[in-house]
DNA sequence: CTGTTAGCGCTTTCAT
DNA sequence: ATGAAAGCGCTAACAG
């Protein structure tokens, strides 16, 4: 048996460049194989190869970790065609459904030794070409790049979309229908009030959004509510242009009873903003959120809203199997939502 | 000059597997390597090598997009060493911090080509080991990992570590010293109160972290203003835990004119909690934060905060600096704070 | 049980 | 100006 040489130069475990397989087989006095089996394939398995003694084990181990061996997972990635990484394309990272996403996914891939990496840039579509993971998810794709989504998945990438409207053209997709929800909404808020206010986006309005921001019109007129222009405000992506429509809703005489956001973010604003005004949330105005995210559901008085139930972790599960290379069709997925009555509008 | 050659069923660009070097050149009737000078290196350069002939270029060029070609950025790190890439380790995603330190990055690195990637995980030293971008940033470190960094930077790892106190030992350390900065705020404050609470974390208290906590009692003490016990209270990570530990200081007869809050967010729900008890912040109570950071600054009404100045910006600068292989000696950056007075504290 | 060997896709001398 | 060929670090057949 061969006896770890002990060539007084070659044994510090800080070094200069960095620790190949091939110096710990040398070191180790076997052969680059039996290291690789040893430290990446199982070892010491009764499967047909792979059989590497104990002993032999052992001692490869302990000269990997006294010259802190760690494995180049691109060379690794080259030759098996795994990363074990998977890939997530957020756009708004400073929303809270994105860190939903995160932790959820965290929580899946990593007992599996698969490490989530998030990319915060709006466009994937440069990165997902080269940078390939076992899996990418991306959260939101502009009319034109569809096209681009089946050419990657083609070339054998992996992709689950977030969309809710497209179809699975070789890759998946998460849909999570908002329309539906968002008559649940408006519904929780017609059985009360007859004064109901809507702050959303002007993209929403322009385009007569049909998720979120029809269902605020198709409410009032089924109730027989003429529609006011001036229970109509508009935020940006910051909360506090959120805050100061909710403000300009909220500031006067004439003022509705009730506000429906087109997103948690803009209604956790619109309840500081009531606050501010001295109105208590829940009494004098009620205040219901799209989304159903946690902090809305945290926060003081608690977040009245709709969602998705059980989402971020079927879309985690969906993208790790995927990662883990679950060769099924391709497929959409569609999500139910529910209204989540809390205090802010009961 | 050769044509390109019309093989009919290789030249669709969406294809089964992958589109190599090796493909593209046999379609363009060239050899790998005339590729790979086209596709990565310069190709009409007259530098001594690299002289592709610009007809060849072109041709070569539209092969390669014809058939889809994408580089294997594995394949590429494992011969140049280079990734491209940036890895940032970052704890507190959901911190207003942690989107800065992103943004500056990402607008510094992606003009380079160079793509930054989020790692959301507190344990970065497993992933760092092995996954090894360009340079990557650490922005925690506990006490027994110090010898972790060494070890991973002395191995060829290009490492910036954010810590208020560490030394630079084969990697960059980013200084951001809270202390001073902390007696500046409470200064502030000191010039026009002397009900001063402070809302902190436990922790920050049981150690008496020198940074953020301890400036409190300094500055009481050295007004002569002795420390009452009811004025001090605690938050945990979420707002809702600082809003309610406002709401406790704030709503009763004998209530603190001035907030010293040793975290932007928890001033921020301070503000909140004010305004829900119908208090006018910046006149009958005064908030200052610690961070400085945008949320505060764009907030209504704006904080009033200590921060570093610069910050983001020269980390970036540093951090991308490393990537590109910058190879100066690694070194300790102190940054300076200062106040930024706003609308909630004059 | 262990070693030899042939690549993965790419870059990069070195000839031609 | 272009091509042949040698590897980077690793894994997976295949021999022994």
């Amino acid at each position: 048996m061969p006896k770890e040489s002990t060539s007084p130069m070659s044994t510090n475990p800080v070094q200069g460049g960095k620790v190949t397989i091939k110096q710990v087989a040398q070191q180790a006095g076997v052969s680059t194989a039996s290291v690789s089996y040893v430290l990446s394939g199982r070892s010491g398995a009764t499967g047909r190869n792979g059989g590497v003694a104990q002993e032999t084990a052992q001692r490869i181990r302990r000269v990997a970790e006294r010259m802190g061996y760690a494995p180049d997972l691109a060379a690794r990635k080259i030759r098996t065609g795994r990363s074990d990484t998977i890939l997530l394309s957020l756009t708004m990272l400073s929303d809270p459904w994105s860190l939903a996403v995160i932790e959820a996914v965290q929580r899946r891939a990593m007992p599996l030794g698969i490490t989530p990496m998030i990319l915060a840039d709006a466009d994937w579509s440069r990165v997902l070409k080269s940078h390939d993971a076992d899996a990418m998810f991306v959260d939101a794709v502009s009319p034109g790049q569809e096209e681009l989504l089946t050419a990657l998945s083609s070339q054998g990438k992996r992709l689950v979309v977030f969309h809710e409207e497209m179809q699975p053209k070789g890759f998946d997709v998460i849909r999570s229908l908002a329309g539906p929800g968002c008559v649940l909404a408006m519904d929780h808020l017609l059985r009360n009030h007859h004064k109901i206010a809507i702050l959303t986006t002007e993209r929403a309005r322009e385009r007569h959004d049909s998720a979120r921001f029809m269902p605020y019109l198709d409410g009032l007129v089924k109730a027989g509510i003429p529609v006011r222009e001036d229970y109509i405000d508009f935020f940006d992506r910051s909360p506090a242009s959120a805050y100061a429509a909710a403000m300009r809703l909220l500031d006067r005489p004439d003022r509705p009873t009730a506000i429906y956001a087109t997103t948690d973010f803009a209604a956790m604003s619109a309840i500081n903003a009531a606050q501010r005004l001295g109105l208590r949330v829940g009494v004098d105005v009620d205040v219901v959120g799209v989304g159903n995210t946690s902090e809305g559901e945290s926060m003081v008085p608690s977040l009245t809203s709709v969602g998705p139930e059980g989402f971020f972790d079927e879309l985690a599960r969906i993208l790790v199997a995927r990662a883990q290379g679950d060769e099924q069709d391709p497929r959409a997925v569609d999500f139910h939502w529910k209204l989540f009555s809390r205090e802010s509008a009961r």
